[in-house]
DNA sequence: ATAAACCTTGGATATAGGTCTAAGGTCAAG
DNA sequence: CTTGACCTTAGACCTATATCCAAGGTTTAT
């Protein structure tokens, strides 16, 4: 079982952090001390590590919220409804991946092209490779 | 060349949104029209472009604005600064694509074991196959 | 027994990224 | 030559996602 301050540190967030995400519905303490502090288990832990993940990918804490209510909610669901949520959400990562994918190969090309010397990067053509749609840029490179 | 109203049509934004990114210097009109109008070419679309692509992916504006800025300051820059930039991005773009792809597993380990019926989801174990680290999800699927 | 950490409610402030309003000027069509 | 769509600026306002602070009280650690 962790205090708050404890599992804010152990992920570097703050403590507020915690108390919003529980205002917002996220994530509530499994139960609480005598004494009234939070404490949250190693499934509370998991969770947050969940929804941290989520963040870092592009997910909304209203996303992330759709995604964890199917757990809440999973009594007064079917299985359809669970899959149809799950395989939005892929879909959504899917084409994330593939803007990303696409921004690589843009930017893989650029940096191949570029020769890395301390000489100027006046003919370094940046813009062209980062918006030309794949496939045509001519690097013919400079000094 | 392109009114901002246009332009703004063509990529579904606002005008308000490219008169702020004006503001962000991330994309000024090429030029204006005697009467003040913004007046937007074909290059600036592109710009725009990747501007919104690069959002998409979740670059932050600021980060945009590194990444455009290659183009305004290459003549004061060397190529080893514009290929050290471009790598720190590719570097970024890798750890996105890979927390994405570590969501995509999980996800779809759930959606493969969620058996999508009209049937309670009661043990639907949706938490367990996005909480846990890989591998050792069993689903022993109900009903 | 004192400090550090926690609790509460409630509100202020911050940053990113817009979106809207007000008050006016420009332009194409009927 | 009027109407309606579009443009200008400056600044107010909005949402999401926090972070901080105040005031007053409790608990835990040393
Ligand atoms: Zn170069
Ligand atoms: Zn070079
Ligand atoms: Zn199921
Ligand atoms: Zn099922």
């Amino acid at each position: 079982m962790y205090r708050i301050g404890e599992l804010a540190k152990a992920f570097e967030i703050k403590s507020d952090t915690l108390r919003f995400y529980e205002k917002q519905g996220l994530l509530a303490p499994s139960s609480r001390s005598s004494s009234g502090y939070r404490m949250y288990t190693e499934q509370d832990k998991q969770t947050l590590s969940f929804i941290l993940r989520a963040k870092a990918v592009g997910f909304s804490l209203a996303d992330i919220k759709s995604l964890l209510s199917i757990e809440v909610d999973k009594a007064n669901s079917v299985c359809a409804d669970v899959k149809a949520l799950v395989n939005a959400k892929l879909t959504d990562i899917e084409v994330k991946m593939a803007e990303l994918t696409r921004f690589h190969i843009s930017l893989q090309r650029l940096a191949d092209a570029c020769c890395g010397s301390a000489k100027s990067a006046e003919h370094c053509t940046v813009l062209e490779a980062l918006e030309s749609d794949v496939d045509q840029v001519r690097h013919e490179h400079h000094h």
